[in-house]
DNA sequence: TCTGGGGTCCTAGGACCC
DNA sequence: TCTGGGGTCCTAGGACCC
């Protein structure tokens, strides 16, 4: 039996966590540059507000105090998120962290459990050590334990509990299930699937294989499999080392100042070679992107990548910041209003296999003792204390954040200078 | 005026090798 | 008139997830 345990609305519940008189009240999370909605509490739902669209959208409700709106505060979500899951590894070892605000949770060997009052039990202790409301659902594979959460959070409010656990349940989950609603089903595969007369989960166990296998891959066929109660979808208990780091941002406004966009890349790159030394690994690989706005209908749109090799590999913040200004030039075009830019790292292997070269053994080490000293005292303080020069002060790109709460579990400092 | 960010996997087709 | 077979690696594009 596995079980998919989630947080609901979980960044607007964290923003109750700290706010409990927004309890009951509609409340919505911004992403980044306060752009689009990406979090709403029910109250929010319930009057329309619906995912991913531009804030401006419902700027009179956030002005008037219909709406409470957060920016986004991810310091604040990552933390709650470390503390629920720690909640959850109380109750099994076998845990994946699938995403900030969900697990699944591997019950393998427990026998005669009460699984349903096991839930019961889980959720009450989050919401006591945390705070934060969660569903859980059970279910003989990872793809019927999401449908038993969806049905958990749509059908049955109150427990918050849902358990598949007899053929029989199994097939009336997956009749209650749209098929846009299944895990690993998108939407462009829910549209080709309605078109083919496919209204739910349980339509879709009907198909032939060989008509999944042709138009959707051997992941439909997983899929597929999943859904009968086979499991094919393993928990990873230890993340999969990365493939590819990615920094990249929105720019509050069209900027066609190369200093400026030459600041913002060096400054992701120094961002993506950080989370590369967490990694500790090294990269071959890093590309440059650069876009103009993409709703803009008046202006040609530009989008352009740059891929630099890195030989030898590295995570050196000074190395890479270097590549990436190389990669800019050669995709940065004057006088276009640019929106978006970004910078990746691929060809990402764990440091010590990296092949070293004969010349440059002296100036690794020394990068690599800088890089240290600059990550220990950045992550002691809390703060992007010490900072390549590239990486400029002007921040003349930096995210709008209006409506941002306090780092409440994380920035002890910030909440006493506050105070004061 | 104003529209996010960070990932993964699969497949087809081309380049290249013997 | 006639133009092999078998394999690997890489990349771009398209699908998906949160």
């Amino acid at each position: 039996m596995y079980a998919l345990v989630d947080g609901n609305n979980f960044y607007a519940s964290c923003e109750r966590v700290f706010n409990p008189a927004l309890n009951g009240k509609p409340v919505v999370v911004l992403s980044n540059n306060d752009g689009i909605i990406i979090a709403r509490s029910n109250e929010a739902k319930a009057m329309g507000i619906k995912m991913g669209i531009p804030a401006f959208q419902i700027k009179k409700q956030i002005e008037n105090g219909e709406v409470h709106a957060f920016s986004s505060n991810f310091a604040l979500y990552g933390d709650m998120s470390q503390r629920m899951m720690q909640i959850f590894s109380g109750f099994t070892p076998q845990v994946e962290i699938y995403s900030i605000d969900e697990a699944f949770l591997d019950f393998a060997g427990f026998q005669n459990t009460d699984f349903k009052q096991l839930g019961i039990e889980l959720k009450k202790r989050v919401r006591k050590y945390i705070g934060i409301p969660v569903s859980v659902g059970f279910g003989p594979t990872k793809t019927l334990a999401k449908i038993a959460n969806r049905i958990a959070k749509k059908k049955m409010p109150q427990v918050g509990v849902a358990l598949i656990d007899t053929p029989e349940k199994i097939q009336l989950a997956l009749k209650l299930t749209p098929i846009e609603e299944v895990w690993g089903i998108g939407r462009r595969y829910a549209s080709f699937l309605q078109e083919h007369g496919v209204k739910t989960a349980w339509d879709f166990t009907r198909l032939p294989d060989a008509f999944i296998r042709k138009n959707m891959s051997v992941n439909g066929l997983r899929t597929k499999e999943e859904l009968l109660g086979t499991s094919c979808i393993p928990v990873e208990l230890v993340p999969p080392p990365k493939k590819a780091i990615r920094t990249a941002r929105t720019f509050s406004k069209n900027t066609s100042d190369l200093i400026y966009i030459e600041e913002a890349i060096a400054d992701f790159a120094a961002k993506s070679a950080r989370k590369l030394r967490e990694e500790k690994a090294v990269a071959n690989l890093l590309t440059v992107f650069l876009k103009t706005n993409r709703f803009d209908t008046k202006k040609p749109y530009y989008a352009k990548s740059f891929t630099l090799q890195i030989d030898p590999p590295t995570s050196s913040s000074i190395l890479l910041i270097k590549k990436a200004k190389e990669a800019l030039k050669i995709i940065y075009k004057e006088g276009l209003g640019y929106k978006k830019a970004g910078v990746i790292l691929s060809g990402i292997v764990p440091e010590e296999n990296r092949q070293l070269s004969l010349f440059e053994a002296g100036e690794y080490h020394k990068h690599r003792q800088i890089m240290k000293i600059m990550d220990k005292i950045n992550t002691a303080t809390g703060k992007e204390i010490l900072k390549i020069g590239a990486q400029g002060q002007s921040r003349a790109w930096r995210l709008k954040q209006e409506h941002r709460s306090r780092r409440y579990t994380t920035r002890w400092d910030e909440l006493i200078t506050i105070k004061i």
